[in-house]
DNA sequence: GGAAATCTACTCGGATACCGCGTGTCCGAGTTATGGTGG
DNA sequence: CCACCATAACTCGGACACGCGGTATCCGAGTAGATTTCC
């Protein structure tokens, strides 16, 4: 189990689309577009919207709009949006446990951050930092510029497709 | 459950006080000062002789004394030593499931490191630098420098005596 | 033709099941110093 | 006094139980637009 989750990997994946059609687009597009299990998508969305990442929109041809242009959404916003603000580290205050204090540590014991602890955090605070140089905009620019001018287009025929003919499918 | 596990705090506290003692101790010695489960600990210190960190000595009078110097040792080692080398991030390769694919993705889209795998990783080597950045040493000076003169003394003592007195406990 | 009822395609949120992994414990096997015993 | 043996104190490594949280699925409720129905 890694930190950070497949919740994050699925969410972004499916940011990166939803910045790419300036239409905003359904959960079960965006999943099936991704080949993510959509129930699961569904309740990372609720959580972005939450975060006030994208914004929901209820209804038929409701789905869900980024809430703010794609440049000013970093993947850390999202990593905290989707797994929430978890630690890399909880300290367990192993420092007031020494066995010379017997249960009663003395207050310079406790005092502060525990050493240990505050290495583990200026770890983490290293990872966010870099995490947060990083927008949904220049991950979406480096992925579509990997791929042939064509593809675009088709992803946005695709989700326009799904969105017109979803109805006539039935009929 | 946090990133860096209750493994690697246990066995850094450990270690610091076995920096401290330059005579080496056993592990139920180590793990009773820092009031840490006693077995779990035995387990991480076999870890941390496979990666070279601490070596064992057998036998009665046996124990473990740190394989190097406290300042080549730095706490990302650790971190290697008891967690493994754990990635933050598995990369589940979303981009090859497009929908508009099939099945069969082309060259391009799976070419090189997934953009997304690729800040992750970013970000995973940030932080282990800033975990490379502090050795055994500093730790260690930074703890003891917190305490009173005094306490340095009481923990050599106490080391000395559980060791010298084992066998006439029992008789 | 327009208003009301119905239907459909969404979001939202809770309940639940599964499973891997971290944590912790236990136990047996191997190893070495120490203390005791017998020649 | 010395060789031998038993024992205690370790390390080493595997097996196993437990619980938490990530992953995934399902379902009911609420909402809004489109369609149909009815006057």
């Amino acid at each position: 189990m890694s930190f950070i989750s497949a919740g994050v990997e699925y969410g972004l994946h499916c940011l990166l689309y939803l910045a790419g059609t300036t239409a905003g687009a359904s959960v079960r597009d965006l999943s099936e577009m991704q080949g993510v299990p959509v129930d699961y998508a569904a309740k990372l969305f609720t959580r972005l919207a939450k975060a006030g990442i994208v914004e929901s929109k209820e209804g038929v041809r409701g789905g869900f709009v980024l809430a703010r242009p794609a440049a000013e959404i970093t993947v850390q916003d999202v990593v905290d949006a989707i797994d929430g603000a978890k630690r890399v580290f909880d300290c367990r205050e192993v420092r007031a446990q020494c066995a010379l204090f017997d249960g009663e540590p003395p207050a310079w014991a406790t005092r502060g951050t525990c050493s240990i602890h505050a290495v583990m955090e200026a770890a983490e605070r290293a990872m966010r930092a870099e995490l947060q140089k990083h927008s949904l905009a220049d991950l979406a620019a480096r992925v579509f510029s990997k791929a042939p001018a064509s593809y675009k287009h088709q992803v946005i025929n695709w989700f326009t497709d799904r969105a017109t003919n979803r109805r006539s499918d039935r009929l």
